[in-house]
DNA sequence: GTAAGGTATGCAACAAGGTAACACATCGGA
DNA sequence: TCCGATGTGTTACCTTGTTGCATACCTTAC
């Protein structure tokens, strides 16, 4: 049978070895709930309704989940950061940002490949692309 | 003969029909003379011998030179804009920033080519693309 | 030269995203 | 049950960027 997302945060947490607590397996089943990566603001908002978690602690927690490496953290085009869980988000693919309501999409179907030359003595990390326009949303008509 | 940065940066905005303000022309400097990206706080900091410019003034003045077509707006993976002459920094190249003192270099050798693939109703408008590593000022050793 | 209008600047205050410090709560093992 | 480690909440703070408003400055017309 197939775990419910709250089950599914909870294992995810637990197979770490590492403590449910509230705060983590909530936050974690948000993003995993989310079929876009979210904002601190935005799974701020979406949990108040079950009881509301701490600014700071929801930073801390999503910190937390970022270095166990269950989710990702993107950069938005407005100076936010996005979040979005390991298992709907798998690196290596470009982000698309909506200009116009500032969502944030996967575009899992592009696989890019750069080509890089760079200078010397510089040590390559990570790559991100990132694109912007409107989305289906956002489209006049 | 060649124009020093200081004539070179007015006469690109007189040629607008601009007012050729202090403030402008100096900022326009800042960006001529530096060799990458510059964030506000950079500038403000490397203006701030000649006699410094009021913060509100300076990201005024950015945001103009950008409206003009004079500057570029960049952005880094802290959360702060980058501004560029446009004369430096031609578009459509990938960026670099470094993690360990987040200055930023163009990557004007690469020139990256994207297929995209946009789900249906989406409009592309732009995209970036930056790279993260450590840049040789940071290298160890 | 002077008046009038638009444009630039400086100042103060504010908003949002994010972080630091500290005290308290809670868990888990000896 | 005690104790140390870990997690949480509160407050305060920093940074980046913006808004509103008053003042100073240019430019043009008279």
């Amino acid at each position: 049978m197939t775990l419910s997302t709250r089950e599914r945060a909870k294992t995810a947490i637990a197979e770490l070895n590492e403590r449910v607590t509230d705060a983590r397996w909530r936050t974690l089943e948000a993003l995993f709930v989310a079929e876009r990566p979210l904002s601190h603001a935005e799974i701020e908002a979406g949990l108040a309704a079950g009881g509301a978690i701490d600014r700071v602690t929801l930073y801390r927690v999503l910190d937390w989940l970022v270095g166990r490496g269950l989710a990702h953290k993107i950069e938005g085009h407005d100076q936010a950061w996005r979040f979005s869980a390991v298992g709907n988000d798998t690196h290596g693919h470009a982000h698309f940002q909506c200009t116009q309501c500032n969502k944030m999409y996967c575009l899992t179907a592009i696989q890019p490949t750069l080509v890089l030359a760079l200078p010397p003595r510089f040590h390559f990390e990570e790559a991100d692309i990132s694109l912007r326009g409107t989305c289906a949303d956002c489209q006049p008509r």
